[in-house]
DNA sequence: GTCTATATCTCGATAGAC
DNA sequence: GTCTATCGAGATATAGAC
């Protein structure tokens, strides 16, 4: 099966890229990793490590922004979405041995300066996480600037701290990070509410 | 002089570290940038690319901790102090194409799985960067834990704002984070005089 | 589509002249 | 202390049999 193995392909490069980053990884690596020999990767990635790359980081842009729904559709209220999410991390995060955080954050920061195409693929996916979340803040009644400094701030603060989280082997960094964020959407909230009454 | 060439060598990593990661950067690109011979790297690190790696990221930790007086001593409150750091993070990260932001970030990222001394290095730094901004902030006199947790929501907010403002180009994502950072320091001094009161 | 072999390059590291 | 030459390993990429 072709798809299949293009599939095992992208998954394998993205387990090791948000472990080793983007020149850490070699297509060896990821060959190994998804059982495909390396012709395989030349075959369904023709422009080679960069269009393999630029696949790795749109996959993993779907992939998470598919995860939103799942703490934002059962939960109470957005603020407790906000928290539940970030515990969610936290957890996945001790549970892998500090290894599964972002599947881009590494990448993100070596191709920024250095390779223009994988740059705007983080842009773009850094983009789209942050608008599927302004939605849902704006869906519980905020206006849209308040919606969207608070997904770039959920965003902003999940990525710096599954940093230092990973850095210092305490996802409780991460668990703190989500009560300032969960604080801040209580507090916009409040105010919206109160400027409307 | 070889002292010289030594801290010659350690601002060409630093350099390099920052905007390429750590295994994006040879060994041959930091001598060719700091103007010394591949020789040389080895005559002052003898434990080759790891140790060279582990006296770059303490030099940057003690480089950017010297900032922190910058703007703290001279601000009227560590509300504005932490506003004008976040901006000044900003205006750095304008001026230099997006480049110079943290120098350890990317490293960080690459290492925390992979590399146990330059993971306990990394964690060292950011440790001595939430000691320092939370002597201040308790030095503005909250409590040892708030200040302890503002500390760490600072350099976790400055790293992801980073992150994604060099992804997207766009530096007022930093300025964006700052605010939320002053007001959860604003936010909590208040809290701490009305229990006082 | 799958897989192997290989060309070419660059890596970290070392030896040794000066 | 400085500098060059070089080693073996591993990188990306390609050619071509099946």
């Amino acid at each position: 099966m072709s798809a299949a193995t293009r599939e095992r392909i992208i998954e394998a490069g993205s387990a090791l890229f948000r472990r080793q980053g983007y020149a850490g990884t070699g297509l060896k690596a990821i060959a190994a990793e998804s059982g495909a020999p390396i012709g395989s990767i030349y075959h369904f990635f023709p422009g080679g490590k960069d269009a393999l790359s630029d696949a790795v980081i749109r996959a993993a842009g779907r992939a998470y922004g598919a995860l939103i729904p799942l703490f934002f559709d059962g939960a109470p209220d957005v603020t407790q979405a906000t928290r539940n999410a970030f515990s969610g991390a936290a957890q996945t995060l001790r549970a892998s041995g500090y290894a599964d955080a972002c599947p881009i954050a590494a990448v993100a920061l070596e191709v920024a300066s250095t390779n223009e195409t994988l740059r705007e693929a983080t842009a773009a996916v850094f983009g789209h996480w942050v608008d599927l979340l302004a939605e849902r803040y704006a869906a519980a009644g905020l206006d849209a600037e308040a919606a969207h400094d608070l997904a770039m701030a959920f965003v902003v603060n999940l990525e710096g701290a599954f940093m230092l989280a990973r850095a210092q082997r305490d996802a409780r960094i991460v668990e703190r990070a989500g009560e300032m964020v969960a604080g801040a959407v209580q507090a916009a909230l409040v105010s919206f509410q109160t400027r409307a009454a």
